[in-house]
DNA sequence: GCAAAGATTTGCT
DNA sequence: GCAAATCTTTGCC
């Protein structure tokens, strides 16, 4: 994954995605049809979909079927490659802004927490992912596979394959089976990149 | 028109 | 280990 060009670019690799699966899947924003805000789901595939969760964070998806089919990939965690300075300037100045409205001391606070994370953790996370490369509703619809893009996907074919295992997904206790424990969660096992906070409890089976 | 919950992260108890 | 922060969307009045 790419946010810009040049020697200001970032980039990190994918280590953690699930895969969301049409307006049958249960736990898809898809389920109830289209809306305004997952409405990119349901156009063609390489395009970004983004969406707000909670109010506070951003998550990333890439759009997976061809149109009419709402399906797409939510990008749960990368392993920073390049622009790690950036990547970590990002996060000091989201983290920054949220402290600021409690004051001075959970500003120093957030500072310090920021610099103790290692650089590996930089983005361990879906919103964490668009906090690091700057990823918000702007993002929503642009297209992924251009190589004009601010944003994009790109193959490193210097790149060794890394193995991966099936999981199943997170934060989605509200759908019913199968959609509950299908292994649609796809990991680098080892990876020091993974997301932690409620990955690790749910079990990664491989 | 309003209440409730969500593909999360952080900080305090 | 739990609750807060905060906005979009659904579902019911």
């Amino acid at each position: 994954m790419v946010r810009g060009s040049g020697p200001d670019a970032r980039v990190g690799r994918i280590v953690e995605v699930e895969a969301y699966a049409g307006e049958a899947d249960l736990a898809s924003h898809a389920r109830f049809g289209r809306t305004k805000r997952n409405a990119v789901m349901f156009g063609r595939p390489g395009v970004a979909y983004v969406y707000l969760v909670y109010g506070m964070h951003h998550c990333l998806n890439v759009v997976t079927e061809s149109e009419g089919r709402a399906a797409a990939v939510l990008i749960r965690s990368v392993e920073p490659v390049t622009g790690v300075a950036a990547l970590r300037a990002e996060r000091l100045r989201r983290a920054l802004e949220r402290a600021d409205r409690r004051g001075p001391v959970a500003a120093a606070r957030a500072r310090k927490s920021i610099a103790a994370l290692p650089d590996a953790r930089l983005a361990a996370g879906p919103g964490l992912v668009c906090e690091a490369f700057s990823i918000d509703r702007a993002d929503d619809g642009a297209d992924l596979c251009d190589p004009a893009s601010e944003l994009r996907l790109e193959v490193d074919s210097s790149d060794e394959p890394m193995p991966a295992v099936a999981a199943s997904r997170i934060g989605i206790e509200y759908a019913l089976e199968p959609w509950l424990s299908v292994q649609w969660r796809f990991l680098v096992p080892g990876n020091p990149s993974l997301s932690s906070s409620r990955a690790g409890s749910v079990g990664s089976r491989g």
